[in-house]
DNA sequence: CGCATTGATGACACAGTATATCATGACATG
DNA sequence: CATGTCATGATATACTGTGTCATCAATGCG
């Protein structure tokens, strides 16, 4: 299976579905994570923990502790809510929390926008290839970076 | 093209073909630049930057600046002599800096070693899934986080 | 009700990663 | 010697992330 790039956007940003996912998994949904997972949301691409962290506190007015951040990006990752682009040490939500699938993220280092592609093929490739060395991939990291259609454009 | 990881160990750790790299590409292969592509070979697994600075600092009894590091990391990474991992926030020596391959990268999370293999076929693949939305990668990130062979039996 | 437990968050310190800026030193060349 | 260039140093600072203990609210139970 192959799909290209697509934007599906609940209302909500998928604050729902995030919310089902979380119960699902025997935890909390909080007006803490609540409001990160918005925070989140407002970014157009990656957001740092920080730039979440200083979002959130701007609306709370008070600042919050940088720990409750990761802790809630930690629980956000573990749950396949969002995820971490390695490569920019910045966090986005997942476009599907619900389904599994390797994303691949394209992350422009023009304007810092990033689209994801879920390509099945290339990422059982690369799994396959992995277990014949005896490997057992537990979380690929697949990260394209360059420049965007607009940004090579421009 | 598909290769498996391999090990091709020169004496000099391949000290030789870097200075020769960073040659052609005007740079010179300075006594600081050759300590820290030492360091950096003499790691079993990936280093940060860190790593290095306390080795070549040891190595040279008297410690060198954070920014030299950085700048001569930098240096390795743009000629292709090394790579950063990025999920790891370290870096490795290319095993063939003078071929263009893109890397990808197997991290154990138990005992940190690192392998890699190239596989063009995959990468090929991401890069013209990425040129149908328009994306022109510059940089690919692909890094398999898991557990080797010994860690998975372990 | 009183109390213990549990889970979420806060507060604070600190470790680790990275860059900006300006200064210095070595060397080449005119 | 004056000047320029490149590599490195020194210093400060920003950014990223974790460890530890305290607090607080909700829940359950005698």
């Amino acid at each position: 299976m192959t799909r290209l790039p697509q934007a599906v956007a609940p209302a909500d940003g998928g604050a729902a579905v995030a919310r089902q996912v979380i119960e699902a998994a025997g935890e909390q949904w909080t007006p803490l994570r609540a409001a990160v997972f918005a925070a989140l949301t407002s970014f157009a691409g990656p957001a740092s923990a920080y730039d979440i962290l200083d979002c959130v506190s701007r609306v709370r007015g008070r600042r919050l502790a940088a720990t409750s951040v990761y802790r809630i990006l930690d629980l956000f990752t573990a749950t396949n809510i969002a995820t971490k682009v390695e490569s920019a040490n910045a966090y986005v939500v997942n476009a599907h929390p619900a389904t599994l699938h390797d994303c691949i993220f394209l992350v422009c280092d023009g304007c810092g926008g990033t689209d994801h592609l879920d390509d099945d093929l290339a990422v059982d490739r690369l799994r396959t290839l992995a277990a014949t060395t005896g490997f057992r991939v537990d979380r690929p990291v697949l990260e394209l970076r360059g420049r965007c259609r607009a940004c090579v454009a421009g």
